[in-house]
DNA sequence: ATTATCTATAGATCTATAGATAATGC
DNA sequence: ATTATCTATAGATCTATAGATAATGC
């Protein structure tokens, strides 16, 4: 059953999204390395040619997962809004954020998973969180160390109010935390 | 093997306690029934006397958890400091904390592994986290909508905050996100 | 010949339950 | 007699590995 070495790169990547998903959606002692081959279209032992372990696909899906945040908030801050940290806020802290979570903030999803794992995977993390913090403080007003100090502190806002909505059974209290965060972030600091 | 009926209370509150502090520590997936029995001072098979399941049991500790946060924010608050957001965030955003996971916020800790679980364990969540948004309310200033936007806006800062300072592997990068949050806090709204 | 994937399994762990034991509380 | 705790175990799941298979790439 072997395959082509250009499919088996494909394989390895379709793991890596099914693992950045599912890892989002169900935690990371959520969902098992079988099952998620399974999800992945591949079996269970096929998993040990690609990754040395479950915290090594861990450790890269969290990147791809950062990464494609990193990539949805380059793309809105390029449209240059008027007031880019509102525009940002609006997006991360919406409905369909909080609804999505296997498509959504990695941080939010998987920030105490990823802080009792090994170091070696919270590297590859500060590296992407810093990249973040990086592209909003630009679009931020103030000197070098308030743009950082701010954009940290709203990236900190935003994740918490997106756990909060997600901790909460009820839907109507839920969206008032959503719309308290918003409305703070969306008036100055 | 048969104890009293007041000692099995207190068995029944010891395995409460020890589960609120491993569940932070480890993650309500990081350890089983046996493990948390074993370090309770108790066997395994016992558990299911005093809990129908260990879904039952998270409702429990991470209600008591809430409510240990809860009173030590109330204590704080009780002392009148000038500015009562930034005494909280003060203590909040600690190194203490970020460092004993097990004795500090349930939600910081616990918040995505809540949002997972099935809603009667969240609804008596949303009470604890009501009561702690109540409690830092009163202490701010504005109409009682402002004072519980204010609050709510706070709470989601502060658990952000640690969060991601707990998430990220470098300690200086680490305490600049708890000063970032923390100045952001301590300055108007 | 190499190697990507497969089947099968080892060995450990998980939640939950059944039934025995022994001390309490009537 | 009741019951809190115990031992033992069922049955499922977990990560990781060993060895077979079969198609690629030389």
């Amino acid at each position: 059953m072997r395959v082509s070495r250009e499919q088996a790169a494909q394989n390895r990547e379709r793991i890596v999204e099914t693992a950045a998903r599912l890892f989002r959606e169900k935690g990371y002692d959520g969902i098992g390395v079988a099952d998620l081959m399974k999800c992945a279209g591949l079996t269970h032992g096929g998993f040990y040619g690609h990754f040395a372990s479950k915290e090594d696909l861990l450790a890269e899906a969290f990147g791809k997962a950062m990464e494609g945040s990193a990539e949805r908030w380059r793309q809105l801050l390029a449209t240059r809004p008027a007031n880019p940290r509102a525009a940002l806020a609006r997006m991360y802290l919406s409905a369909e954020h909080r609804d999505n979570p296997g498509a959504g903030c990695a941080l939010a999803a998987l920030g105490p998973d990823v802080s009792r794992v090994g170091p070696e995977v919270r590297q590859a993390m500060a590296d992407s969180f810093q990249a973040q913090v990086d592209a909003l403080a630009q679009a931020l007003p103030g000197t070098p160390a308030q743009q950082r100090r701010a954009a940290i502190a709203t990236y900190a806002a935003m994740v918490g109010g997106l756990v909060l909505a997600r901790s909460v059974a009820d839907r109507a209290q839920s969206d008032a935390i959503l719309a308290a965060v918003l409305a703070t972030l969306e008036q100055g600091s």
